[in-house]
DNA sequence: AAACAATACGACCGGTCGTGCTTTTTGATT
DNA sequence: AATCAAAAAGCACGACCGGTCGTATTGTTT
């Protein structure tokens, strides 16, 4: 393997770019991602910048897969630590709401963002958008597939049904932290899953007993 | 009364320049939305259409305002017609869910786009935003009061919880119902307030038995 | 040492944006 | 018919946009 101090420094570049650009893009949009603005808050020129992805939308589907991945290491993985079945389902709506906390986005949730700006949008950028949305949601189904195997849950539960309520309380969650009450936000996000899952799970100690 | 038709046109002018600007902005955003776009989509020019309001933002605000009456016009007043209790309850869940499948606006919802777009610019039009999505939250747990104290709805019951859970259902088909399948997240939407009403409902004869 | 390739840069293009300034059209008043 | 104000249009401006081009810098290869 070798390493080309040219091409080590374009990646760095890159990867600081987009990570900047994952940030500006829940302020301003995905949309309103302007070359310039970036390349000020980097610090680099805009045609040095400019030349990395050769035209915007190139920037912009970039800046989706990086957001992709940052989901992956940010909230998909902490919660793959924990056991298969509700206890996991728990985790990764928590990683979710911790995420939505710390304020690492100041807009809360890229996805979000991102799919309400471009639900009215045809072109490979929304195609991108709602691929991974997809791609989000088959992933909270497995979740709570697997808890209904590990005999965590019901066998009866609706599983589509399920995992479209744990996302809903995960979004209104995002969209009123910033808008409304972050606290009170975060605290019915909570309690909303945890009151159905503790009606929904046999085994009461695997859960909580009450929201942190 | 005196009818001036000078300022009757200017009138005429105004809310039509508003209603269009409320579509094209859950298209293009409260932001992207331009005035030359705009002047080109009513056929006016784009310094007459100007005037009328003597800033960008003077326009944004008024979208945002007219966004509001169109939201009581078409979402809150149908569902004032049923009576008061769970049965409104599920009238305005049904209106909300008919107006996104109507597809009056090809965003779906303007206050979830705008507000995605706006939770991380502070300024007046977050400020507008903000206090629209204060009052619809108030709203809807005024609605959920009133089942409290009409019996229809046990005494314990959480309202701000419940409250937040109803909007959160509706704001998740707005979103899937554009980049997913449209008619999956309608029947989320539905069944997952209905199952809630009717676990908490002591009469099941106020709610139907299963979605339509 | 010479040739080469990956970054990065500054200057610049055509185009669109919001906005101000001036003029024309339109409808009410006398 | 003459006067006047509201509405709409015409025009120009400075700022910013995405994108192109030629060039300089830097590190690798031979």
């Amino acid at each position: 393997m070798t390493v080309d101090g040219r091409v080590a420094r374009g990646d760095r570049t890159r990867t600081a770019a987009l990570d900047a650009a994952v940030v500006l893009a829940t302020e301003v949009g995905l949309h309103g991602l302007s070359l310039a603005q970036l390349a000020d808050a980097l610090g680099v020129s805009k045609s040095g910048l400019f030349a990395h992805w050769g035209s915007k939308e190139a920037l912009q589907l970039a800046t989706v897969d990086r957001a992709v991945e940052q989901q992956q290491e940010r909230i998909i993985r902490p919660a793959l630590r924990a056991p298969r079945g509700v206890r996991r389902l728990w985790a990764l709506h928590q990683a979710r709401i911790d995420f939505f906390a710390a304020r690492v986005l100041p807009g809360g949730c890229f996805f979000a963002s991102a799919d309400f700006e471009y639900n009215a949008r045809p072109g490979p950028i929304r195609d991108r958008l709602a691929e991974a949305f997809g791609r989000w949601t088959a992933f909270l189904e497995d979740l709570v597939r697997e808890a209904v195997a590990a005999g965590e849950l019901p066998a009866d539960v609706d599983v589509a049904q399920l995992a479209y309520e744990i996302d809903a309380l995960g979004i209104t969650a995002a969209m009123r932290s910033r808008l409304l009450d972050p606290d009170t936000a975060y605290r019915h996000a909570r309690q909303g899953l945890l009151n159905r899952l503790r009606a929904l799970c046999p085994d009461p100690t695997l859960l909580p007993e009450g929201i942190s």
